[in-house]
DNA sequence: CGGGCCGTTGACCACATTCAACGCGTGTGG
DNA sequence: CCACACGCGTTGAATGTGGTCAACGGCCCG
């Protein structure tokens, strides 16, 4: 962690020990790789614009012409996408560290819209001038593609859970991927402020709001989560890991779970 | 596409115009820019390893140290995702220019198999000699992160078909982003070669064999597709947006489809 | 010929959606 | 101040979509 041979934070990532994996420690979503990585960002002569959310403010529009890729300082966000039928879907939720508007450098145009779900703080970059600027500082490619394909990895758990889980599991799972986020960047996992509604938790779910209800009270009475006494949005977990063995016992048609 | 004044290929991509948008035409998945891919792929200087392989081989194995990216330079393959808990998942079908293991980037190990459905041919880069190319070479960053980008929006749009689409609806969205697909590589679209068996494709779209095959034959019925005289896999498309219209019309409760 | 794999179809059932009613907190206007 | 409406969350009962289980047919291969 602490690199005192490098006064410049800025050298760190190009630094790095550029053998073996093309993308070690400096890559790995920790809380530590997160601020290095935010460090690095702004001690550049890149061209940055710094702006802050409030809930339901739009980072980028679906549609909007791609310029520009997101970081986020801080908040929480949700990308949403939408069909030209009119299908409506929450598809992502971002933490800190995490960037948006990857899905636009393909086809020039935003795919989604990315709406801030708390006050929060993001930072963008010129697609152009990060591209250039990592032409002369390798870490900072290094950076973006860890990033991307984290995301990658993060959408197809989201598949996984869709397509395997029941709506019990999975929204037990959705509460377990936010534990891990929260873990990742050294945050508190004993307890979540969950800035969604029911209606929005069940549409990234793929099920209704009265499910997504309905599996938060069953939930509570097996003990797995609490609700805190006022506001059915803060959840505490006693213990993050009940939640996996949750899951899986609602995998195994095993000894029928007592209601 | 003809481009007479570029008697050498592999400068196309570096000659390309570097104004407005970072990623114009050539990384536009289309067949012309497929072609150019490759092609610019094949007489560089990177170390590259072909490979042919058969229905059921795999291209990179879970769990497996990340070192190289592999594109597809002809055949069908899909990727597998599992759990530790013993979920596997079909979560993507690659076709000819797509790239596969950008999963491994961030955590240093493939995320998911890759397997082939059919004979195909893939191409393996080391990821770090690709890296190293791009720095002299603009256009292969430009290509690589077009593919990603691509990668990321139709993940987004299985997730849309999960969470949105009745199983009809969805098989039937299913064939049609396949033949999207084959469109944008300049094949074929009233024709589909279903190389995977109906356990797979349920598994892909989360639902099971058996909802797939009562799919497939309601989609017969109603005159969208047609199976050929022999074999159930394959299938013919008379007319490719027939199936987005069915897909709109089985979202509106209106007049009760018939049967 | 037998066995295995794959695909289809039917009957039954369960899980999740739908529809509805209700409680709660909050903001607004009389 | 209270009344009221509104948004949000919860819960119950009815309905239906899709899963489960089973039987069957075609095909390939030993």
């Amino acid at each position: 962690m602490l690199d005192a041979s490098a006064p410049d934070p800025c050298s760190r990532a190009a630094d790095a020990p550029s053998l073996g994996l093309p993308c070690a420690a400096p890559c790995d979503g920790s809380r530590e790789a997160i601020s290095d990585m935010l460090q690095q960002l702004t001690c550049s002569d890149l061209p940055l614009r710094r702006r802050l959310l409030h809930a339901g403010d739009l980072v980028c529009r679906s549609g909007d012409a791609f310029g520009e890729l997101h970081v986020i300082h801080s908040g929480l966000f949700k990308t949403v996408a939408t069909t030209a039928d009119g299908r409506e879907q929450v598809v992502g939720l971002h933490f800190r560290g995490d960037w948006l508007g990857f899905d636009g450098i393909a086809s020039g145009r935003y795919g989604c819209d990315a709406v801030a779900l708390d006050i929060g703080e993001v930072w963008s970059f010129p697609y152009r001038a990060l591209i250039a600027a990592a032409a002369s500082r390798p870490g900072l490619l290094a950076v973006l593609h860890a990033a991307m394909s984290r995301e990658m990895a993060r959408e197809r758990e989201s598949m996984l859970s869709l397509c395997t889980l029941s709506v019990d599991a999975r929204v037990a799972d959705f509460l377990r991927r936010w534990v891990e986020a929260l873990d990742l960047r050294g945050l508190r996992t004993d307890h979540i402020t969950l800035c969604l509604s029911r209606a929005e938790i069940g549409n990234f779910l793929g099920m209704t709001l009265e499910s997504v209800s309905r599996a938060l009270s069953k939930l509570a009475r097996a003990r797995v989560i609490a609700f805190a006494q006022k506001g059915r949005r803060q959840v505490s977990i006693p213990s993050p890991q009940a939640l996996g063995t949750y899951i899986e016992r609602s995998l195994s048609p095993g000894p029928v779970t007592l209601q």
